[in-house]
DNA sequence: AAAAAAT
């Protein structure tokens, strides 16, 4: 039976603040006080909507597990997941097997259309909405480079080739009407057979990027004819077709939660695995089946080692913001589950790696798990241009909080309209400045990793709907979480890396909305105040005189590191053609596979795991990246 | 330097 550390045995929502850590209003307050004892309001389990594992009421033991209409999809019929004895308490309630079809001698078999489960991923369509929230003009001209052997032609309506039938209408039932760029090339891309390895960030589509072709393909062929190991633990196993990895829980549950939407009604059922969150009822949820599964890569292997789960199956592998997760030390947990495991190697599965940028180490990641893939750079929409206006003011540590306070009070119809995300660089400042602001009446909330999960979860399900309308986050924040109707980014510390700050005031002016960033500055941001200024010029925005200034102050070079990525309006190149180009990396600029200078030369050295690469795989790589992880 | 991520 799977083991419950005692600490984790409080439960998942913040409902039982009896058995909660933290009790006072201290750390789990927000702007509204109370450390909600009974949060009825809030029902926000884990998934949005009160249906998440483990809600939030009576669920000590399993006594109140499945209550409530989470029936996301179970009961199709060739899927036999009932161990009798322990599930009891799944058949109680409300618990409607609705949503799952099933794909038996080779056909797809949709469910037929539920309307609650419908309302509950799709939104009440008795609302209004913004048909997606994206102005579609704005995608026309993205620069896009593609390149890469037998590039497929893009298609520009999701009709012409049609994708899947039941896919197409549940992006239609998202308001999706037109592919975006990156969608116009992967979904060809990865229909092909082809691995893909694309440059694009959030608000580039790249959620449907990867989840469209991979659920289109899943849905027209059906699960594998692999069915398990046959052992007589295999039904507790599950067997995903696909898996997708993202570098943080909140990223990981946008994805989980797009990925049901597009599923709806087909035989794919989607499962979502993070850490910081009751593993029990995870895996219990695993057990009801499992094609497609969205995981952070700690709380996976935690799983693949207790043997509940197998990729042997996988046929698509996604890894998300590919180099946030290398930023986070992943590595070594990554290459444990794609080449320590039991994964198909990469020339038997698909391979679909995102990245924001493009460095070596993604480079090299690229050509240890792709196989002769092809290379895609989609340059951000809107990003950094004219849509988001920038303001740089100069602001002393110690006078920060009051000219946010100005700031605040001054835009407060922003509070009524729009959302404003404060980044600060560490978890205490988030602390301190969220309860300053709740102590000046402001209704904030924070989001970063020394909160639980729960605490975590519902920070953003307060901000997203308004209720709490200013979040103060740390860099968990930062990328790939897609929260629309930010109006106002204000980064109150600024990140010692300008990348950083691109993604940070990315949280606005998204697809084709104005935003506002604001940034605080003083001298200890010396070493961003090169890239910021060229970034401003890149941009179009007004460079303050301080700035220039303070540039003319520090005669050396950039600061930081050498190398990053440069020229951001044009997307990244495609290493193998341009022949990598980068500075002193003795080891990889003196490759002889034909990665250099040759042209094309990279077709079949990729196949797998470093074979033929020996000097790569065991040198610069894994030392540097163990030497700081008990990881493998 | 800090953050994130299994416990």
């Amino acid at each position: 039976m799977a083991y419950v550390p005692p600490h984790r045995s409080r439960t998942e929502g913040s409902g039982d603040s009896s058995s909660s850590p933290v009790s006072s209003s201290r750390k789990g307050g927000d702007f509204f006080g109370h450390d909600d004892g009974n949060n009825s309001r809030d029902g926000y389990g884990s998934y949005g909507g009160n249906r998440g594992y483990g809600g939030n009421r009576g669920n000590r033991g399993y006594s109140g597990y499945g209550r409530g209409g989470r029936g996301y999809g179970e009961g199709y019929g060739q899927r036999d997941n009932g161990y009798g004895g322990r599930n009891g308490s799944y058949s109680r309630g409300d618990n409607k097997r609705y949503g799952q079809g099933s794909f038996t001698d080779g056909v797809h078999h949709p469910a037929p259309k539920n309307e609650k489960l419908e309302r509950e991923l799709f939104g009440d369509p008795a609302e209004e909405k913004a048909p997606s929230g994206i102005n579609f003009d704005n995608y026309d001209d993205i620069p896009v480079e593609v390149s890469g052997e037998g590039t497929p032609d893009p298609i520009n309506q999701f009709t012409s080739p049609p994708i899947n039938e039941l896919l197409l209408e549940n992006i239609e039932l998202s308001l999706f009407n037109k592919p975006t760029p990156v969608q116009k090339y992967s979904i060809p891309i990865v229909g092909s057979g082809r691995d893909l390895m694309a440059c694009a960030q959030t608000g580039s589509g790249k959620t449907g990027g990867f989840l469209f072709p991979v659920l289109s393909s899943l849905f027209e062929n059906g699960p594998s004819p692999v069915a398990n190991e046959g052992n007589v633990f295999a039904r507790r196993k599950a067997y995903p077709s696909a898996l997708v990895l993202a570098p943080t829980r909140e990223l990981a549950i946008q994805n989980f939660e797009e990925a049901r939407k597009y599923a709806y009604r087909s035989w794919v059922r989607v499962c979502v695995v993070y850490g910081g969150s009751d593993i029990n009822s995870q895996l219990r949820n695993l057990e009801r089946g499992c094609d497609l599964i969205v995981a952070t890569p700690g709380r996976l292997n935690d799983m693949l080692e207790r043997g509940r789960v197998s990729l042997k199956n996988i046929r698509f592998l996604v890894l998300d913001e590919a180099d946030r997760m290398l930023d986070m030390g992943f590595e070594p947990q990554i290459r444990h589950i794609v080449d320590g495991c039991d994964m198909p190697c990469a020339k038997d599965r698909q391979t679909l790696m995102f990245s924001a940028t493009f460095p070596k180490e993604i480079q090299v990641m690229a050509r240890d798990f792709l196989d002769n893939y092809i290379f895609l750079s989609v340059g951000k929409v809107g990003s950094t241009s004219e849509n988001i206006t920038q303001r740089i003011l100069y602001v002393e540590d110690d006078e920060k909080k009051s000219s946010l306070l100005d700031i605040l009070s001054a835009t407060d119809d922003t509070l009524t309209t729009g959302l404003t995300l404060i980044f600060v660089e560490t978890k205490k400042m988030a602390d301190i400045l969220s309860d300053f602001l709740i102590s000046q009446n402001f209704p904030a909330t924070s989001i970063h990793g020394d909160r639980t999960q729960s605490e975590r979860e519902r920070a953003l399900e307060m901000f997203k709907t308004g209720r709490a309308p200013i979040l103060v986050a740390t860099a968990v924040a930062a990328r790939g979480l897609d929260i629309p109707n930010v109006t106002h980014v204000i980064n109150y510390d600024l990140p010692g890396d300008v990348d950083d700050y691109v993604h940070r005031i990315g949280r606005t002016g998204r697809a084709g909305n104005n935003g506002l960033a604001t940034a605080f500055l003083n001298r200890g941001n010396r070493n961003v105040v090169k890239d910021l200024i060229d970034l401003l010029h890149d941009s179009n925005q007004e460079v303050p005189d301080f700035l220039s200034n303070i540039a003319r102050e520090s005669p050396s070079g950039r600061g930081g590191r050498g190398g990053r990525g440069r020229g951001r309006s044009t997307p990244y190149k495609d290493y193998r053609k341009y022949g990598g180009g980068n500075s002193g990396s003795s080891n990889w600029g003196s490759r002889s596979n034909g990665y250099g200078d040759n042209g094309y030369g990279y077709n079949n050295s990729s196949s797998g795991n470093g074979n033929g690469n020996s000097s790569y795989g065991s040198n610069n790589y894994s030392s540097a990246s163990s030497s700081n992880s008990q990881w493998w």
